[in-house]
RNA sequence: CGGGGUGUAGCGCAGUUGGCUAGCGCGCUUGGUUUGGGACCAAGAGGCCCCGGGUUCGAGUCCCGGCACCCCGACCA
């Protein structure tokens, strides 16, 4: 991609209305636009970051047996009256033709139970999983923090359904280790804990993923030693660390990157489902769901990995594999760049090339702010040096290496 | 839902004891000179001053009403 034709372009000024540094660094880097509050636009850069991260978690998901499907964001009411949520604060509701009552979804239980159950008669189409990757929508009392909690946000949701609560058990613990495998690839790892909380009304906990962070909105009680938290909800209930007994927690700020639930039979007996075992009695299928928000990862990401300059994204999420720009006006070097760009798209390398008639300064802090890991620089200096300037956006020392050692950076 | 605040050029803002042709910075266009950390000179373009009423010789500015948005708090299966 030649950044002289990319849509969306880094601005110097900082919006007025950036409440976090996810808002600001995502705008002025030209990776989002906001809407209205908690309603963001993604531009290509932006777009391509949240794709690479939910092909990370589809990669995962698909790992455990999920199957990809997409629901509407569209329903009608009745649903949720069916299960006693319609009356929820964050529902949005619309009216349509003749006062008909809809509402868009926030969560996909009431449009998930009876889809399954449409094709789910016998224990033998049990257990099955789906999952989808869609836009959810909550109607926040105060959206907040760029696009860590928005109105309309990016959702990977995860539905599981089973002929008893232990194969519910044992798929929600493979379900646990594929998030695990998600945040390492992800660049969280590190500092990804998983944490207890409430856990609704058939198990004793539900666990939540939290990466810690000062501008988390989740208060933690930390075990250092076994990297489990207890979130602050039912740090009443539960004294000291779930494993080990340590009782010398540490507090600590997190944001909250993913939740699984145990929710047995909560909302399959609310729609009638139920199967026919092997013995031709009817029983309850037992449900569970799992929750990833691609958008809230990408914020997070920026808020844990930036610096003064801008953002400093993970290799695995970032838009283009390296940036390549020109320094300086000499002919020569631009048909050079221009050679090496081509070649690179041949061989299948991402590549952002800036070849705008710019200032060095600007360019080098456009290359900053936008945050891709390898940054090649070509211009006259570096050419009698004896090739490109190659630079990693984590490091700050650069190196000259010869063009046909390129490849070997990569 | 409480509290506070803001709507003026693409963005960030000034102008508000009523007064001239509504300004500044950035960005944008054209020409020229530049090019290793946000260059310079010159010439330009770009405004329903949120909307609707009212007061007045005269309203971006004052009054009334509305709308939109932002921030803090409460809330966040």
């Amino acid at each position: 991609m030649r950044y002289s034709k990319l849509f969306g372009k880094t601005t110097q000024q900082a919006p007025a209305d950036a409440d976090s540094v996810n808002a600001r660094l995502l705008t002025q880097g030209g990776f989002i636009q906001r809407q209205l509050a908690g309603v963001y636009n993604f531009l290509p850069l932006g777009l391509r970051v949240l794709k690479k991260i939910q092909d990370i978690i589809r990669e995962e998901i698909n790992a455990v047996e999920g199957q990809e499907v997409l629901m509407p964001a569209l329903t009608q009411r009745e649903n949720y009256d069916i299960t006693g949520r319609s009356a929820l604060d964050i529902l949005f509701h619309l009216t349509g033709h003749n006062e008909a009552a809809y509402v868009l979804n926030q969560s996909h239980e009431e449009v998930v139970t009876p889809l399954v159950q449409r094709h789910t008669l016998s224990y033998r189409d049990l257990p099955v999983a789906v999952y989808q990757i869609q836009n959810k929508f909550r109607n926040e009392p105060r959206a907040k923090s760029g696009i860590l909690r928005g109105r309309e946000f990016n959702m990977k949701d995860l539905y599981s359904f089973h002929a008893d609560y232990a194969d519910l058990e044992a798929y929600y613990e493979r379900v646990k280790a594929a998030y695990f495998k998600i945040y390492k690839r992800l660049g969280l790892g590190e500092r990804t804990v998983i944490a207890f909380a409430s856990g609704g009304s058939f198990s004793k906990y539900s666990h939540e993923f939290q990466t810690l962070a000062d501008v988390g909105e989740d208060t933690l009680y930390v075990c250092e030693s076994c990297s489990i938290g207890i979130n602050k909800e039912i740090i009443e209930d539960q004294k000291g660390c779930p494993e080990c007994g340590n009782e010398e927690l540490v507090e600590k700020r997190a944001i909250e990157v993913g939740n699984i639930f145990k929710l047995g039979t909560r909302f399959t007996e609310a729609f009638g489902f139920s199967y026919t075992d092997a013995a031709g009695e009817q029983k309850p299928v037992e449900m569970g769901c799992y929750g990833i928000g691609p958008s809230r990862i990408m914020g997070t990401l920026v808020e844990v990995f930036n610096d003064e300059k801008g953002i400093i994204w993970p290799a695995s999420v970032a838009p283009f594999k390296l940036h390549l720009l020109t320094l300086g006006m000499d002919e020569a070097v631009k048909e050079k760049a221009e050679k090496l760009y081509h070649e690179l798209i041949s061989e299948g390398v991402e590549v952002l090339f800036d070849d705008r008639d710019e200032s060095a300064g600007k360019k080098l802090n456009d290359a900053d702010l936008i945050g891709i890991p390898l940054r090649i620089v070509m211009s006259k200096r570096s050419l009698e040096n004896g090739g490109v300037e190659l630079k990693r956006r984590s490091e700050a020392d650069s190196q000259i290496i010869p063009l046909s050692e390129l490849k070997n950076h990569l």
